[in-house]
DNA sequence: ACTGAATTCGAACGAACGTTCGAATGATGG
DNA sequence: CCATCATTCGAACGTTCGTTCGAATTCAGT
């Protein structure tokens, strides 16, 4: 992880350099931790008392890394979403093609998105769960991650000259992808690779507004 | 509302059928109530004196009605599915053509969506709040939806002579489809039929397989 | 108006909730 | 080995949870 993920501190002190990467080490495991937790039972669902099982800590041992459930919570999801966002602009650097950049759109989602199901999940499935400037800082993350691809969206729509609602066609693609957390079973569904083709080209075929389909009318 | 809601009965003694009525009169209403709590809230997050306070009902007087939070939640989902899927049935019959046929799946399942806002959340975003039998129950109904949608699917391809893993397409469109609830925004989006139209163009060109459109490889 | 059944309610139950606090433990550098 | 700070914990706080129970109220048929 190269983020790091330092809460504010309890203590008043400044502390050493060396304690900061073990402070931030502990935290991230439980972190870890919480995410299945979360994921399994839902963030209402889920107990203090279930984090501190799942991660084999006291219940007040966890309060020394946050200070409340809503602000881990709000941890796992800024984590996440930083991190699937910052992973696509390195990846779309130097790719020119408007068609090759929504595929590497749709790749880079479904492929953190399986590698790290859980955390994906909770932020798809508890979206609404955090409050005031918890909320707001995660929906600015939303806000900068939806605005990216509609940006990819009218690229294409522009080197194509085609005309689509935007709007329906991004809220629909993010539908495709984050629905996937409710149906994927890793026995039964390829990787990610190959769904984030097949979505990639049912989406892509689906935007093509040249050619007529219906029969009738 | 067609089906009666009727739950088990408390008492013990068979009731008139005059009074039948008022008790499911009196049970529907509560179920609205409750499912635009639980709409709000989350099912988790929505406790017992919410739901008393939104129907105008004491915390008893609700338990005369149905034995448990889980059975109300049960009893909201049970009625929202078994309804889409009705209505669904009578809207198919008569038509043959495969396509036509999926635009009515599209169209039957996000106009019910969009006049049911509330209750149809509840059944997406609480899928996983039941246990045991009352899963169970619903499950069933929801595999015998899945499984329609994969027949008029699988319709489409013979008749075209294509080949896509419906398994992935109707999970996508699904997707597309129940995600709705996330964005929607009566204000702003258009209505029911026309969002239908375009995720109909949408889905139908994605599933075509007889175009190549990617440029390279 | 009377009566028995249907319906509603106030009050309380024990359990579980998120959070806090002061003491105990662990590690670190002098 | 000691002093100091970081870390962990048991125990408890006050609150809210889903549910129950017996009494009160309302309703329908006579």
């Amino acid at each position: 992880m190269a983020t790091p993920l330092t809460a504010a501190r309890v203590g008043s002190q400044p502390r050493a350099a060396a304690s900061a990467s073990r402070y931030d080490r502990r935290l991230a495991e439980i972190l870890t931790h919480a995410t299945e937790v979360f994921c399994k039972k839902g963030y209402e669902g889920a107990s203090m008392r279930d984090l501190s099982r799942e991660s084999g800590m006291s219940l007040a041992g966890l309060y020394y890394y946050f200070e409340s459930k809503e602000r881990l919570l709000f941890l796992i999801q800024k984590h996440t979403f930083s991190t699937i966002v910052q992973r696509l602009k390195t990846r779309l650097e130097g790719v020119n093609d408007p068609e090759e950049r929504i595929r590497i759109f749709i790749l880079n989602h479904l492929e953190y998105f399986l590698a790290n199901q859980a955390a994906m999940k909770v932020l798809s499935h508890e979206a609404e769960a955090l409050k005031n400037s918890f909320a707001a800082e995660v929906a600015a993350i939303k806000r900068e991650y939806y605005r990216i691809c509609v940006g990819l969206l009218d690229d294409l729509k522009r080197e194509r000259g085609q005309q689509f609602s935007t709007r329906i066609a991004v809220l629909s693609l993010f539908g495709m992808m984050n629905w996937i957390y409710t149906w994927h079973n890793p026995r039964v569904d390829a990787d990610a690779a190959s769904i984030a083709s097949a979505m990639g080209d049912l989406f892509l075929r689906g935007v093509m507004t040249e050619t007529k389909i219906r029969k009738e009318r």
